[in-house]
DNA sequence: GCTCGAGTACTCGGATACATGCTGTCCGAGTTCGCTGGG
DNA sequence: CCCAGCGAACTCGGACAGCATGTATCCGAGTACTCGAGC
């Protein structure tokens, strides 16, 4: 089990366009901005924006802007957005299916898999108390200078 | 991200093996209790078995049979086992990459990779917390004698 | 000088190949049990 | 009747295909700006 990549692009550039406060910024710039491959980093952005997050302004000079303040976008949002909305752990109830199995439907939910929703739980709240906002103070001014300055050009 | 199924077969074959109480279960025993190809599932307990969770007993009436005390087990254990212990997000500095990059190492961490850190701690936290022995308990008796009558065959 | 229009360059958007890792399967090495023959 | 030896069945263990998801890429549709001609 391991987040994809495209979750860590996602969440530069969400501290980017936060940065930018609205200004539109085009996917090249900010493939430039990471090295990263531009077409595979438009995807992403796509994601997040069909996700509401951020929004696509067409034409020359165009772009993706952020569409929420900062301090009302969470990790989870973003994090949801990329990753999908599933649960980690999916419970195929093999409880069921073999010898041992209950005649009658079981009335308690999965032991294991509400211990394993339990764990994910946590996680989902932890990232939900993140804020983007924090994120972007977080990483510091002085990156913030450079990368307004990189976004110039 | 999502967790493979072989967690969930990992985890329903530790709550055998703790009913069982150190007699060795075979894998054809365990794949008949969960409808799984025993295969595939002797490559999951094989895994358990390097983490010492479990050992392999080889000859006729074999099987794999339990080391630890089921108070002494966490979900955590079982997990990190079968799905590595690599964390879930890994961080690529790709904020080092491009353009916008610190002429000097940074001497902060990565702010997106310690909040992901962190969420990620409270799901570990969160694993750690429950004992394969609480697992056995919140399956219910009515399982637990089932299972149990199963294995006599 | 102003306005209208076509052209152009740049943007996103979806459709399309490639790679990696999970899922599923097979066959071989080793061990224990049971049977058989002899003492 | 007891014991030693052999054979067979069963077990784990690692090596081998198939498939799904994630990764990476390309080209087409649409839009805003720019330049030029006409009024």
């Amino acid at each position: 089990m391991r987040t994809s990549t495209r979750t860590e692009a996602a969440l530069h550039c969400c501290v980017v366009l936060g940065w930018a406060e609205g200004r539109p910024v085009s996917t090249a710039t900010l493939a430039g901005l990471f090295e990263l491959p531009a077409a595979y980093l438009n995807k992403t952005l796509q994601l997040l924006a069909r996700g509401r997050l951020i929004e696509s302004v067409p034409g020359v000079g165009g772009g993706f802007r952020i569409t929420r303040r900062p301090t009302e976008v969470t990790l989870m949002d973003i994090v949801a957005v990329v990753e999908g909305r599933d649960p980690l752990f999916r419970c195929n109830e093999i409880r069921q299916h073999g010898r041992a199995a209950s005649p009658t439907p079981p009335s308690h939910p999965c032991a294991i898999a509400a211990g394993m929703r339990r764990a994910e739980l946590a996680y989902r709240k932890e990232l939900a108390a993140q804020t983007l906002a924090e994120l972007m103070a977080a990483a510091g001014p002085g990156a913030r200078r450079r990368t307004l300055a990189a976004l110039a050009l």
